[in-house]
Parts: structure tokens; sequence; C-alpha cells
DNA sequence: ATGTGTGAATCGGTTCACAGCC
DNA sequence: GGCTGTGAACCGATTCACACAT
């Protein structure tokens, strides 16, 4: 399976779009980050061991995560770097940046905002939204403070795709919705509460609290 | 079963220690969250089927869940809620406070320091500590930020029993292995890097690029 | 009648082990 | 000979469905 069989007169280059597992899109970051490193390396070639040892897995389950993606190793020598590095990159979306919008500007939301962590890696903070009109106008970092109702303008005129929930849980569903309603379909919650989106909207969610009582939890046990 | 067959002649309340499957031990903080809510709302009982509603599961994995506690239900009537309360308490090692060290204070390390969310829940932001020699001694809050080297001694004379690590990549595994051979074995690293640990340590991570670069493939695969 | 507790069925994901290709 | 790609076996976790307690 050296090169994809052409299909018959397929105008356009037809993604794969395979269904791949969740589980493994989790990890797919992991790989990418793994494959970074080799690069700087300046390795051209990569072996799944090498790739599994880096990302703190086993050979087996990259081999078989990177086969969703497509057949792109070469048996007895390994993956192409930059290939992959390629593949990975659109395959995760990140051959452009995608704007942010952070909601909810108390201690975390700031600190969210400070953090360079997100611009660097194509997630650029675009807008912070909050609903204390005390807050609206005030600066972070360079970034003014706006309006909750601003939000469907940020959309249109900024292209903003992913909404950051960084307010009290007791907030976090109202700004859910409105994120949704706004034409948000990626949602990142980090207040300590349950919120649902409809079907077709993406939410992952981040509870600091939770993974601290599940440490708890074990140190607990060990004792 | 209503009570556990008296084991012949233990001395003090043998705790029912049974293993708890890994997925179900990250869904008791959920369920505790919500049986707050429930108690918040004087109700003195409830039923699977309403906190599964809460914790966003459905009722027959919140039954299974909660029975790896112990068969604290009443079958017809629900489950006592104050008392699965101070069972999920125990259970979870909340019937104390867990103090925390963060490791590492930049942007998000301040932010994690100023960050209500963690003393309020149990685990008192009782130190900072940074390898930079400029930043030892400057205050957070009213937290003075200590050597690296003082590890040790947080454990031992604070009872420090977690560590956070909000350094950049390359710093974190050395963190690390710092905070375990000063004697912490519970650990939450943000920082986006693989980070190993012995054996008898626990490990759990967050990683805001990944969560970013998950919900990017999703938003990806849509459009 | 109601709602828990739990074996049994099912499902998603991991690991094994080897055929296939370089 | 070396390393990928992948069916098959395996394992943990979820869901089903119902016996059982109140």
């Amino acid at each position: 399976m050296a090169l994809p069989p052409p299909l018959p007169a397929s105008p356009d280059p037809p993604r794969p779009r395979r269904r791949i597992p969740e589980a493994t899109v989790a990890r797919l970051p992991v790989y990418l980050r793994s494959l970074l490193e080799v690069e700087a390396e300046g390795q051209t070639t990569v072996s799944s061991e090498r790739l599994a040892e880096m990302a703190g897995v086993n050979a087996a389950k990259v081999r078989k995560d990177l086969s969703y993606l497509g057949s792109y190793g070469t048996r007895g020598v390994g993956y192409d770097v930059e290939y992959l590095l390629f593949q990975m990159n659109r395959e995760l979306g990140l051959t452009h940046d995608w704007p942010v919008v952070i909601v909810g500007i108390g201690n975390l939301g700031q600190a969210l905002a400070n953090y360079g962590g997100f611009g660097d890696r194509g997630f650029p903070v675009a807008a912070l939204v909050d609903a204390d009109p005390q807050r609206v106008g005030q600066k972070v970092g360079d970034i003014a403070i706006q309006d909750v109702d601003s939000l469907p303008a940020l959309v249109r005129d900024q292209g903003v795709a992913i909404g950051v929930i960084a307010t009290p849980a007791t907030a976090a569903q109202e700004v859910a919705d409105r994120l949704v309603s706004a034409g948000i379909s990626s949602i990142l919650n980090f207040a300590p509460a349950l919120v649902t989106v409809p079907a077709g909207v993406s939410l992952r969610k981040v509870d600091l609290a939770v993974e601290l009582q599940i440490l708890s939890f074990y140190q607990q046990r060990r004792t």
C-alpha cells in the first residue's frame, strides 16, 4: 500500500475521513509534540518504538493510532518525520489559527489570557468577555474586555471558533448557551459545573478541583 | 446484604477496601459536587436517576459506581444524602485538608496561586517554589516564593502532600523527580511534557494546548 | 410500586502476534 | 533483518435487565 490507489476521476484530493476513535484523537496532540521534538533533533525518520517512548505509551498503540490517519509509515524503516508532521497538522486542523474567546475574566480568566501557551500554539486569544459591566472596558494585557452581547459579532467579524468558559460555576451553563447561539461549536469549560450542549457542539472540560480530589483518593488509600 | 458480615474478632472497623475502577474514581468528585447541591436544596434523600442527571451520566452508571463504595442506598427509596456525603468524603480522603505546593511561579503558577478554587475545596496552597533565584523571596498574595531546595522541609514541616508542576516543559521532569525524592507522592502536571514517576506515585496531567488541539480536530472535521 | 444492586451482555479500546513489505 | 499495519484475543468499562428489598 505504497500509494493510495487513484480513485476514478476524483477532482480534488479525497480526504480519508475514516472514523477515528476518541481515545486516539486525544493522543494525536501528544504524538504531534513528540514529532516536533524529533524534528528539532534533526532526525528525518522515526520508529513507532521511539515515538511510543516519547509519548509515554507502547509501540503497538502508536502504530494502531497512526494507522487511522493512513498508511504513512514505511515497513523496515519507520515514519518520515516531515511527512507525518504535515499529515498530523492537517488532521488536527492546525494548518491555520483558531482564535479563542475567553469568557469570565476573574482570576482564572485573566491567568489564561496572560498565559502565553495559547497563542504560541495556534490559538490566539482574540477577545475577552465578561458579564460584569464594571469589568467591561478594562484591559488585560492589551486586550479590552467586552460585553457578553458582543459574542455574535466576535464570531462573525473575528472568526472566533473556540470559547473558553472561566466563569463561576453558576454562570457556566448560561455562558455555554450564549456561546452556542453565537455560533461557536467548540467549548473548553473550566468552571466546576456540568454544562450540556446540543449535538454538533464539542465540549471538553478541565476541573482542577476534580483532579486534586482524584489525587486525594489515591493518596488516602496509600496511607 | 444489609450489614457486612462481622469478621471473626477484627479489632477495628475494617475498611471495605474494594478495588475501585479508575473510571469510577474519576467520577466520584462529580457525584460529590452533585450531592452538595442536593444537600443545599434541603433534600434528605436522592435517587440514582436524579444524581445521574446532575452529574451528566446515566443512572445505571451511578448505581454501579456507588455500589463500589458499599451498599449505601435503600431499595425503593434512594440514597440518604447526608450518609452518602459522609461516605464519599471519607472515601475521597476529604476529611482533612491536603496542603499543596506549586512549583514554577510564572504566569500559570501565579494564576493558580491566586485562584481561590484550591483552598476552598480543601487544598490550601501551603507554599510556592521556583528555581529562579530572582523570584525567590518575592511574594504572590501573601505567600513568599521559596527555593526548590526547601521541598523536603515543606513536606516534613508543613505536611505538603501534593505537588503542582507549573514550570516550562523543559523543567517538568526534573521538578517531578525532586518532588518525589522530597517525599511527595501525588503530582498534578500542567507542563506540556511527558513526566514519568516511580510506581506508588500518582500523576495527573492537565495540558491546555492538548485540549484545544482536540477541539480543533473535531472543529476541523465538521467543516 | 419504587428504585437499588448486580450478574450478564455489550462495547470501545488495548495488546498480542504475525503477515507483509522494505 | 527490521519495522509497519492489522486481524484476533483480551480487558476494562458501560449498559441492560431484572431479582430483590422496602
